[in-house]
DNA sequence: TTTTGCACTCCCCGCCACGGGGTGCTAAAT
DNA sequence: ATTTAGCACCCCGTGGCGGGGAGTGCAAAA
């Protein structure tokens, strides 16, 4: 992060040829020296003075060399130039395009929608797919439900966002008879209906307990229940937030050192935590978002990058969705793709609702 | 499979010889040779006869040498000598046992239970874990409801086995009032409750359309709208019947040349159609059942051996659960620990109903 | 400012030699 | 008839050596 370079501060001679370094680089993975450049460039300079052009770039941290006498390699801080004012970005080839829109066509619920935008992503970039679903704080209750099990057990069904269910089985102190279950879920539709999940958590809740002596005895139950009900669904929710796929993908080029760092990685795609903590900061700056190496902050990325993009339903923000490959990967190729998939995405969330 | 060998066709001090060959290949992962074996084995014998002893065994088809001149490897119909005949299991560690019985505490519901089972079996083997969910068709059906969401749109709620729910949701071709469907309901829970899922959809659903035209309109709505929950809820199933975890734990040892099989296992982790080919093997099999090698008839588990145990309820088998790991494992450890924990899971089912 | 020339560095590869751990076989010992 | 000793042989892993290749930096010429 400490001094980016802006590509106004380098001649258009050492961009063109620190991009074609890269690309170079991106290409097959060797370190490049000065001749291959030279030979490759359409500029016709000569191996010496590319060295001293790779010279000053390196001085400025955007290349390094593994060692002296083996070509150079982009940095994390090239990468970002790169990525940042160098990148030529790809036009999708409109099979794939319309793969992606077959793919994501709104056609049943959204946890397989979501799945589906995953395992979408892996399969056209060859690298880790990812989607973030959208956070329980933007979900609002349209209804709730109390269906009787037996008599002191109550299974309970939050209707969320127009199409998610979820179910909880609660056990309550005593018996209650299905009409006065059905009261109570009046009673409390009538309450929360419209309202944010967490919102109801946090605050209605509190609320309901104060007036709990002033009610008579089936609301008294119906807040108690409504208690439980909303205890435990906090705890089911934040687990399976993300979806990953394709990791399998991240192995195939892994060299024995490797393995080590991609175990790493994988365990913490079980954790969820770095990775949604990745993807929480790329929720709020809308579009796309590349994360490159370690500059993240997560050293289980080191030598991985991240590319998201937020997907939206009428310009509100639902959740992001990414890829996950070696910092060398086709940025070209693959930032179109995630930014393509954030809109389908959005698109096939809207016309559902 | 060709010819297993029964250990009854052996020396006593062939099989002894075996025996510590096996276990010391299996602690260090080398090909072990004459010389370490006369050293290590009480038996006073000069690496000279027990060089015999080892060729005999290799005719046998109990070992095998990578090169002339490297020492010996078991193979798979080894292992299975070892682990039918030859293998003492150990004694659990009693922390051990708490450990998973803290865990599988019945607190929560079936799925996470599921999961925290297949977590457990993987952190305690430092291998890999697999649960298999009960499969659908042993799933009674408890309970039918229909929430109207709006006119024509409707949450299906079918409560399974006491403790499992699944909801879809359903567009209907006209109105329905709240009152209308709490008939439907009723209709519908008499006919179907306690039935089984597949049976109610391979027959009960047939019969109904037959006797379509001699009942009410109601009725006719009732049977038009079991169809299509029923459809729908048939597609959703057989999806993630399969819980893994742990898989990390298998790239510790993995060399260069493992890793292209590592990757192929781990997608047939995500494809999960061989793995659960293979639980449904195990299934009938009451008792601990080990799939050594390529003998499983997959050869994605070419060097990996998986462990499973059915695990039951009132004498009736649920599913399978196991570990999957490098042929070379300790198989005296990981038994007891597949073997206890299955049951322990069958009690946490149990005091839940 | 660019290029040429040069000395130098480092990796990679093949080669060789060698030691270690193993083997099979045969002949001697028990 | 087993078991052992001895022997020739195998083959992998390691380490040292040499050369070729790719690349570098620097100084001097263009």
């Amino acid at each position: 992060m400490v001094s980016n370079i802006d590509s106004s501060q380098l001649s258009e001679r050492s961009l063109y040829l620190f991009k074609s370094l890269v690309e170079h680089f991106i290409e097959d993975g060797m370190p490049v020296g000065s001749r291959t450049l030279a030979r490759d460039s359409k500029l016709n300079l000569s191996p010496a003075t590319i060295r001293n052009v790779m010279a000053d770039l390196e001085d400025l941290g955007l290349l390094d060399s593994p060692h002296i006498s083996a070509g150079r390699v982009p940095t994390a801080k090239g990468y970002r130039l790169f990525v940042d004012s160098l990148l030529s970005v790809d036009d999708l080839n409109s099979t794939e395009v319309d793969k992606i829109a077959r793919e994501l066509a709104p056609k049943d619920d959204v946890p397989a929608l979501m799945q589906r935008a995953s395992s979408m992503l892996s399969d056209i970039t060859r690298l880790a797919g990812v989607v973030m679903l959208p956070r329980p704080e933007q979900s609002r209750l349209r209804q709730i439900e109390f269906i009787a099990l037996s008599a002191r057990r109550i299974l309970v069904i939050l209707v969320v966002n127009e199409r998610e269910v979820q179910n909880r089985i609660i056990n309550t102190a005593r018996d209650f008879l299905p009409s006065e279950l059905r009261q109570v879920s009046n009673y409390l539709n009538e309450i929360f209906a419209g309202k944010e999940l967490n919102y109801v958590r946090a605050t209605i809740l509190d609320e309901l307990e104060k007036m709990k002596e002033q009610v008579n005895q089936s609301m008294q139950a119906a807040i108690e229940m409504a208690q439980t009900a909303f205890d435990t669904a906090t705890a089911a929710g934040p687990d399976d937030d993300l979806l990953f796929s394709g990791q399998t993908n991240l192995m195939d080029a892994a060299q024995l050192a490797d393995i080590d760092k991609l175990k790493k990685l994988f365990e913490s795609f079980n954790q969820k935590r770095d990775i949604l903590h990745l993807l929480e900061q790329a929720i709020n700056a809308s579009g796309i978002q590349i994360f490159i190496g370690e500059e993240s902050g997560y050293d289980v990325l080191d030598n991985y990058s991240v590319v998201t993009a937020p997907y939206e339903v009428d310009g509100q923000i639902l959740g992001v969705l990414g890829v996950i490959g070696p910092t060398r990967m086709h940025y070209e190729r693959v930032i179109p793709i995630v930014d393509i998939t954030a809109r389908m995405l959005g698109c096939a969330l809207n016309t559902k609702d």
